[in-house]
DNA sequence: ACGGGAGACCTTGACAATCTAGGCATCGAT
DNA sequence: ATCGATGCCTAGATTGTCAAGGTCTCCCGT
């Protein structure tokens, strides 16, 4: 049962990014690595997935090419750009500062 | 200079409640207060703040009266209900186990 | 031989929540 | 007299996610 995804706001960029500095990968094998990642908390539905591509896509902070994927079948790779690097070294840290911010608040004496 | 409060989305109220939690405050106050404590990382605009109450009134999980600040200025008082104490409790563990899997990816063996 | 599920992509429309940018009123200090 | 802080409010635009559909191919079970 995943997580309420009310959340991923503002968040799913740094995430596809992130998963992207590993190495180049397709769409559907990205919303895969971060729902088996995280044991099924973070679950990417598709029409939040590719209008996220397309988006970081148009921004050059990703760049696509056809391909083949494991399986054999005709998918799309993400590529991570230098911007997007720089991209995701800052998103990482705007949600470090967000993420201690309301962990003090919701979370405190823990 | 604080954050980017566009996480925010579906964390706000979570935030306002335990703002709550610890008493009856103003609006404005707990704007204040949610500032304060995180050192300015979070940002409460007013055009989020005010709408968020309303809703969370009307969802009984809060409860409003008028009265006077420390200041002696008219405000609106809200109080957490017994509703508002089991919401927050679950919003409180939702929070942290999205933040805990956003971590996992984004700070990787910190 | 056929059906269904999984892999892989995409789009449309609705919706929810935040932000921008205003407005109003009172008070204290300069 | 004006300005900043206190305190409330709203309208509209924006944005991003979600739900729900669709397409095509491959493979597996029956």
């Amino acid at each position: 049962m995943p997580d309420k995804t009310e959340h991923l706001h503002g968040t799913l960029d740094a995430l596809i990014l992130k998963t992207l500095s590993r190495g180049p990968l397709h769409g559907y094998a990205i919303a895969r690595w971060l729902e088996d990642t995280t044991d099924g908390a973070l679950a990417i539905e598709e029409g939040s997935l590719y209008p996220a591509l397309y988006r970081l896509e148009k921004r050059r902070v990703i760049e696509a090419e056809w391909g083949t994927s494991e399986l054999g079948r005709r998918a799309k790779f993400y590529t991570l750009t230098p911007r997007g690097r720089a991209e995701l070294r800052q998103r990482t840290e705007e949600w470090a500062r967000f993420a201690t911010a309301v962990s003090r608040v919701l979370l405190p004496a823990t």
